[in-house]
RNA sequence: UCCUCUGUAGCUCAGCGGUAGAGCGGGUGGCUGUUAACCACUAGGUCGUUGGUUCGAUCCCAACCGGAGGAGCCA
């Protein structure tokens, strides 16, 4: 008899009979003549209520020793609950021990702390939250696809491994090799020229953009950065889509289309899974997130936002001050006090941004664009790209960088410029946000912060 | 990297200059169509590490290590 998966059983509209499932157990409580499993697979947040009666022979060998942590296979018939909390339950006929859970099994019963299950990697995603969390993860992942599939973009694999050793975004890790050998030899660069993990795929992106109009790239990252906050990982996954014959209007068009499409498609089809995260990690999750996908963001350029923040008559620990980089406090009294709601910050100082965005009619500014959400800060960056083969040459001199390195790059200029755009979307960040999971260590199965790389 | 807080039983925490306690979890027994069930009993701890102060330190001090929150950087 083939298995059924709990959300497929549990969704049953009416009886279908024998059915035959496999599963942990979450508790189990044993009543005089019989006991009750609590099981649960992983496939809902759900678990389904087994009946296993005293009367049966595996009993004592197999069911009053399967306690919390314990695998379990159930035959049995689906019949309407006679207690509260469940329509369906299983009368178990017959129950195998398929793996049982000494008594030293760490997860209990009740609630544990997020720092302690960050110790127990391995396990926590058999916790209700971890398992919410990380099924909305592979559904947000699905959702991010199909929303640049349906719109014609085409997906790219930009590499890992890099030979680009500044691409303005951060501290790289080396790429080495660990033969003994090479390294005394003098050969111990494997590629012949230093390497690095990737730190964003966007240079070449822009590549392939110039080429197929609408690609998107989704992959991990890397940032070598001693970070040592709630919202950064040194591998996380990014999102970074770029548009051929695009600017920067269509640019945060795009960027806010697709966190609402994000948020509706969570709330459509990650329901329980939110209404958990709702009742255990944000009471206000699902108010906002609805909120996120009904009202229409709002956008103010980075001159209208100081000036907005000097009007507040808040005082901020850092003052504010045209042509200086808006702190985390300002962007979010913004997002947080002000609008209530995600910004879309545009046109900053030309200073504070990297040489590839594009230079402003004004001179001062350049074409760059900040997403704000309530609660995590900024989710999106991205630009218009500077597509003038002079201006961008002036800005890697400028930037002491060497225009040799960045040949292949300028060559997009050189043949057949096209105005681009793009950004790139942080795909931990976009999880804090849907799951209202306050630490980005607890939306990635196995975060790699500074210091800290288990498993 | 900087600032602040923190490190006591498997987990969550209380406590105190005279070498420790609760709840939950575990074990045993009981009871019950139960819902993080309930009742009783019971077993668990060199109080993060290393130094120092002191007659004496889990408690005071210092350094180090781990954890958390905030900042910077960013996604």
């Amino acid at each position: 008899m083939p298995r059924i998966r709990l959300v497929d059983l549990l969704r049953s509209e009416s009886c279908p009979g024998k059915v035959f499932v496999q599963g942990w157990v979450r508790t189990k409580r044993d009543a005089k003549g019989f006991s009750f499993l609590e099981i649960n697979d992983g496939s809902c947040l759900a678990n389904l209520q087994v009946i296993a009666d005293a009367i049966l022979p595996e009993y004592s060998s197999a069911v009053l020793p399967a306690r919390t942590g314990a695998s379990v296979e159930v035959m049995g018939e689906l019949v309407a609950s006679q207690g509260k909390g469940q329509r369906w339950e299983l009368r178990a006929e017959k129950v195998v021990l398929t793996g049982s859970a000494p008594e030293d099994y760490p997860l209990q019963k009740k609630g544990h702390s997020l720092e302690f299950l960050r110790s127990i990697a391995h396990l926590r995603p058999r916790t209700n939250l971890f398992g919410a969390v990380f099924r909305i993860r592979s559904r947000m992942a699905y959702a991010i696809h199909r929303f640049f599939q349906e719109r014609g973009f085409v997906y790219v694999h930009t590499p890992i491994i890099t030979a680009s050793d500044c691409e303005g975004a951060g501290e790289m890790f080396r790429v080495v090799t660990m033969e003994r050998e090479k390294v005394r030899t003098g050969k111990e660069e494997f590629f012949g020229k230093p390497t690095y993990l990737t730190v964003s795929g966007q240079l070449e992106g822009e590549t392939f953009a110039c080429a197929l109009s609408d690609i998107y790239t989704f992959g991990p990252t890397f940032r070598a950065e001693n970070s040592n906050t709630s919202r950064h990982a040194a591998e996380f996954w990014m999102i970074e889509p770029e548009m051929a014959f695009c600017d920067l209007e269509g640019d945060m068009a795009l960027a806010e289309e697709l966190v609402k499409a994000l948020v509706a498609d969570a709330l459509d089809f990650c329901a329980a899974d939110l209404v958990f995260c709702n009742q255990f990690v944000d009471k206000e999750l699902i108010q906002r997130l609805k909120f996120v996908r009904e009202r229409s963001f709002q956008r103010i350029s980075y001159t209208e936002a100081v000036a907005l923040l000097l009007a507040s008559g808040k005082s901020f620990e850092y003052p504010v001050e045209n042509g200086v980089a808006l702190q985390a406090e300002h962007e979010r009294y913004l997002t947080e006090e002000h609008f209530q709601c995600p910004v879309t910050v545009y046109n900053y100082p030309k200073g504070i941004k990297p040489f590839y965005m594009r230079r402003n009619d004004d001179g001062a500014t350049v074409a760059a664009m900040d997403l704000l959400v309530p609660g995590i800060g900024e989710i999106i960056g991205g630009s218009q790209r500077e597509e003038r083969l002079d201006v961008l040459e002036a800005n890697l001199r400028e930037q002491g960088l060497d225009l040799d390195a960045y040949r292949w790059y300028l060559d997009l200029r050189r043949y057949g410029t096209v105005p681009h755009a793009g950004f790139g979307l942080g795909f931990e960040r976009l999880l804090m946000f849907v799951t209202g999971v306050g630490n980005i260590r607890d939306v990635i199965p196995f975060p790699r912060t500074p210091g800290v790389a288990a498993f």
